[in-house]
DNA sequence: ATTTTTGCAAATCATTTGCATATAT
DNA sequence: ATATATGCAAATGATTTGCAAAAAT
């Protein structure tokens, strides 16, 4: 989520209140890199001793994903994992070495989307994408590691 | 799958046995209209007394995926399901009404994954593109309904 | 013969739920 | 005041694992 200040507004906005659980649990997502499980949450709260429940944090995982305050990803390994993310339509791409995301935009997404639903004749009404990769700097520090291991 | 053989080259070529239960469990996911869970699976193996297990089950689908004759999929409700098929790289659309599955060709999105990997300087090698809709037929009945109704 | 697979039951793991209490409005 | 949200512990559900017996090479 980068800030907490979206979360504010976004719960307001939705009729919800601003709980101080809520208000941590973003703070925890604000200050991750990259994705993270639920299970991490549990226990980033745990170990900084944040009385937070189990049960609090999944509910607030849920409560923000239908906020769009946070993405839901499945990763090719079949966890669960979440990003946080602000904007209204995007994908990400994953660092399968470091776990970074990445925003993209829906580069071209709309006419790929347009073009099966012409060819299928389904109504298209959702989709979802996600990209698997190595980023910029896991590839700078592979190459550095080649050298070195040579 | 559509149908059986195909498992006996991919498990040979592979290197694993085929087994009686494997072959069971690739006839019932050949039997099987559009996506399916784990779960489905026991149930059927279950009611036709196959005498299969629950975790031989698990175990197939884990090695079907692996060779490639079935693949994964994450649906939006979280559910973890799978969808038979053959070919190489390709795509699912999925209709959220009826769970029917239709492949599609890889249409754009080679261009889009590029595009992607350029801008961000990730070097991508991995995608699961996954469409919801409302299939043809969905439709059909749907304004069916409508009249019906009105 | 030897190695892989199986079925079972038990173990594990993630996620959800019931409910009395605490908190935000 | 009152409706919503929390924490806990227990329940649920899905998936995995250990292991001795069975089947495939």
């Amino acid at each position: 989520m980068g800030s907490v200040e979206p979360l504010v507004e976004a719960l307001d906005v939705a009729g919800h209140r601003l709980t101080e659980p809520r208000r941590a649990v973003a703070e925890l997502i604000a200050q991750r890199q990259g994705h993270f499980t639920a299970a991490d949450l549990v226990a980033d709260a745990r170990s900084r001793r944040l009385g937070i429940g189990r049960a609090t944090i999944f509910r607030a995982l849920e409560l923000f994903t239908e906020l769009n305050l946070v993405e839901r990803l499945d990763l090719p390994s079949g966890d669960h994992a979440y990003v946080g993310c602000m904007r209204r339509h995007h994908h990400h791409v994953v660092c399968s070495s470091c776990g970074r995301t990445t925003e993209v935009e829906d580069h071209g997404m709309q006419t790929v989307v347009s073009e099966v639903g012409r060819q299928t004749g389904y109504r298209i009404d959702a989709h979802r994408v996600e990209l698997f990769g190595i980023c910029p700097s896991c590839q700078a520090r592979d190459a550095a590691g080649v050298q070195l291991s040579a």
